[in-house]
DNA sequence: GTGAAAGCGCTAACAT
DNA sequence: ATGTTAGCGCTTTCAC
């Protein structure tokens, strides 16, 4: 027989042990089918080989890719992760943040930024923020939002579009304004500043939709940059539905490239993220810093790529 | 001061308290923040207010409305959801489960058919099994495939289709199963017993699309009966290709009701099951087992709805 | 190199 | 009605 201690020993590669006696040990285990406690080993270690992941909505088409890169890269380093949901409520991101501590989770990857830094510090535990930037302070991942915007833009000017508008995100997300931003300047660099339009959305599809058919019936457009693939088939719909073509009368480009845009008839263009890219870079940089080790960057912003398909494709130039 | 029993105690609702004393407790543990050690807890307990979920994946359409579902209500019970992606291998399924025991989550919910009723029996966990069927032994909440199945081909006949395909579903998915022997069953029903053509899908789009391509060159239809709504799309998209209308020429209609039914165009017919409504009562269902209260019933079996769009729409009768 | 023992923070007897 | 204590299963000193 041998003690627990050296039972633990060898699980734990940890201390010394006899060749011989951790041969013995691990075909006892096998034979018995032990497998640790991990509750009991959190208990002592403090540590629970779980991390939360709090996401606005995992409905949301934009969020599956990005859970699913978190998963199996933490799955690699065995680790578990709890999805949350917080309906960008900073109320229910506080109470999972809570909820995930007192069960030592050992980082939180969140995509909000709602949050005070003095908050989070308090918080005390390794974070990585996903897809929003929340304070240079903490590690993050996001895309190049306003360059992604500009490119957008530019693309609708270059198939001839001169009366482009833009349906904005929600302001309290700060990718959106990132790419509100991205419009404006590079409407202005086109020389077409002062023919700005821009139609308020929520992210969207409904009311994205209600949204364009309303701009539609007072303004005059040939172009619409959606600031996200939601919203683009809503523009989409609205377009058709009042009996304009696409692209030929308004070309539409939405942004995020999530499957969906290939779903459509015209398939959609669209400015795509890396978004397996990003939730698996999330996920490697929170292992990092739960590991201790020295991060090489703290805020990563990844490159975005202009996919153009049928619905900006058009010969004509105005 | 109090003793730690006496916090447990007030915590618990149990054993007896003087009032005056709890109030005093209570309002320490405010003023120092004072939350309990879930792991420490879960340790002596037992029961760590965690359950896992294991679904083939995330990135599929068909489940994130499923997953949060199940999030939503564990929630409200002060449940966290660990989430795993098993990509419908079984090895993965089998992984997942051993690590979910060893963090002494308190039940499992899982989509799968693939493991033989004494191997689940000796996880010794709660389980419930939602969408597909595994064991009479075990709770399951699914829909009800057949009658959908039966509903959606008599659909198209009605709308005139008398050569109806149907696209089938992986073979080792019970779901798609069922709906196949529904479409034979229907189509012997309507005297169409020999008029069927069945194409092989795996529930994806792309596939499904190359599929229906190679079938149109083969053979006559004018009606498709997707097994999913993923591979609905693929064959609009075929049909679409190949020059022909829907649903003037083929009429087509899917199966789940996935939100992406609304975003083609044509939007797809399809029959809708109660997706949130499945998950929702999955997790009721393995809250119950873990209290340890009664099943009224262990086999719930949701009715699904024909939900006529577009692509089934027309006038003319064969 | 290995065993004995203390302790992680909690809860449930068992005293008082 | 409340305090004291043992123990959940592990890891880590500290002896030997």
């Amino acid at each position: 027989m041998v003690s627990v201690a050296t039972v633990s020993r060898v699980l734990n590669q940890n201390g010394y042990v006899n060749e011989e006696t951790e041969r013995r040990v691990r075909q006892a285990m096998k034979e018995l089918n032990y497998k640790p406690n991990e509750v009991a080993r959190a208990l002592f270690k403090k540590t629970s080989k779980t991390v939360g992941l709090i996401v606005p909505d995992i409905t949301n088409p934009f969020f599956p890719e990005l859970v699913r890169a978190v998963e199996d890269v933490m799955n690699i380093y065995d680790y578990t992760v709890i999805l949350c949901n917080s309906d960008e409520k900073v109320e229910k991101e506080r109470e999972y943040i809570e909820v995930l501590k007192q069960k030592y989770v050992d980082g939180v990857i969140l995509t909000t930024n709602q949050f005070a830094p003095e908050e989070v510090e308090e918080w005390d535990v390794p974070i990585v923020v996903l897809d929003r930037p929340l304070h240079e302070r903490y590690p993050s991942v996001v895309a190049d939002n306003y360059e992604g915007a500009r490119l957008a833009t530019r693309h609708l000017y270059e198939v001839g579009c001169r009366r482009i508008a833009h349906i904005q995100g929600p302001n309290h997300v700060v990718n959106a304004m990132e790419r509100f931003r991205g419009y404006q300047d590079e409407m202005r660099a086109l020389g077409l500043g002062d023919r700005q339009l821009v139609i308020q959305g929520n992210y969207q599809l409904k009311q994205a939709k209600e949204a364009v058919m309303a701009a539609l019936a007072e303004h005059d457009m040939d172009g619409i940059f959606a600031g996200n693939d939601a919203m683009a088939v809503g523009a989409l719909k609205a377009v058709q539905q009042c009996g304009l073509r696409v692209p030929d009368d308004i070309a539409i480009i939405g942004y995020d490239g999530i499957p969906l845009t290939e779903m459509t008839t015209p398939e959609l263009s669209t400015v795509s993220q890396p978004i397996y890219e990003m939730g698996a870079m999330a996920a490697r940089i929170l292992i990092k810093q739960i590991e201790g080790k020295p991060l090489e960057k703290l805020h990563y912003q990844l490159p975005v790529q202009l996919v153009v398909r049928q619905s900006t494709s058009r010969r004509g130039l105005t």
